[in-house]
DNA sequence: GCATAACTGAACTAATCAGTTTATATTTGA
DNA sequence: TCAAATATAAACTGATTAGTTCAGTTATGC
């Protein structure tokens, strides 16, 4: 609703500390940075960062939530309406399937699912943000596919959940458990393609 | 390989401090769980598990090790030739459906993604002998199908990823982030059947 | 130029936790 | 039965780290 909805003190220094804190939180998670690190990489004294947040917890919090909004608006600015369908899930194909192997994404991945205990809020506030959202505005691209009879699928809701997990095959297992972290091109073409060819083999009307 | 390859000391109360700190590690993970708390569960004292392990690390190593093994043997033992291919593939995708969401299993699996700079030969481990595992299985055979005309496939090692992957649809997401933690029998179900109708729409010959 | 708010650095507290030590007790097997 | 192996409880070390304190410094706005 609101992008800057937080209490925060004023302060000059407040961006650095956000900055640093972004910076070791991702490297390190929740438990392993400490805060001396992130006072050091902020180039702020400790003194300083708490006088800005209570405590290590609500400065994990916001940097989180700034990741997620920043994230959430980004996706969003790349849908494009005017395709035909075979090109639009080919694009979008790619970019999920190239997305979900990133460093970045990654590393937040693996925050959320380590600090579930910690922060059960945490997983559901990226989820929302990130593939919840990414879900919806699938879902609305392939109900007015069907409507205008581009796509046949009788449950638009499971076919969107299909064809997001399609972009995970292969590729996305072996970073998780990091039996493999670097992706090239082709590999993530391979994923691509192969997800939109059985999309479209499954739910696109046959001229018979 | 070997089964029992480890070179750990005998002794009587060996057996118990496994199964506490697989209590503990399962519960708290390995930065999470205190070696206090796992000597406590164990019925042992401190002293008596450092004297089978050099330290904290190496009893989590046999203990995720020993949990590997267990598993990739209950998936290997479930498997079924006879059947005709449709059948066998609803049969595992329910099996894997309900495992993936399994509480077990997703802790298993936070654990390796959480400690992945911890233990980064943990992921891997853990990869070959379960997701790795599996696919090899199920290549070996859709294969068979193929062979014998049951499925059309060019490229099977890219579609046994991406029927694994479609067990995955909706709910594993969901569970990883906490969002929904419990899944009922239709839940499984629906998922379970989607992904064999995509799949068999995809690579199943159409009798024309 | 000066009062005020923001920041610094360094030392300090209090807690947690891995791993060790020691003196004592229990089990085992021959 | 007795000696060797094994286990125990509890106190201790040493390291790390979140969070505090405070006397002194720097920047800002008026």
């Amino acid at each position: 609703m609101n992008p800057q909805v937080s209490v925060l003190r004023k302060g000059r220094k407040l961006d650095q500390v956000l900055a640093g804190a972004r910076e070791i939180f991702l490297r390190d998670g929740f438990e392993g940075a400490s805060v001396d690190d992130i006072a050091r990489a902020a180039g702020v004294s400790k003194a300083t960062l708490y006088s800005y947040f209570s405590d290590k917890r609500q400065l994990f919090q916001e940097v989180v939530q700034a990741e997620c909004q920043r994230m959430s608006t980004e996706i969003v600015s790349k849908i494009d309406d005017t395709m035909p369908i075979r090109e639009a899930l080919s694009a979008a194909a790619y970019g999920l399937t190239k997305f979900l192997v990133s460093d970045f994404s990654q590393r937040i991945f693996r925050i959320c699912v380590a600090e579930r205990d910690r922060f059960p809020e945490l997983g559901q506030a990226y989820y929302a943000a990130g593939p919840g959202n990414g879900h919806q505005q699938l879902v609305e691209h392939l109900a007015a596919s069907v409507a205008c009879g581009e796509l046949e699928i009788a449950d638009v809701d499971m076919a969107a959940y299909q064809f997001s997990e399609l972009c995970k095959a292969r590729n996305f297992s072996l970073a998780c458990f990091g039996v493999k972290t670097e992706f090239g091109e082709s590999e993530i073409q391979d994923v691509a393609e192969a997800a939109v060819d059985m999309f479209m083999k499954s739910y696109a009307p046959k001229q018979a």
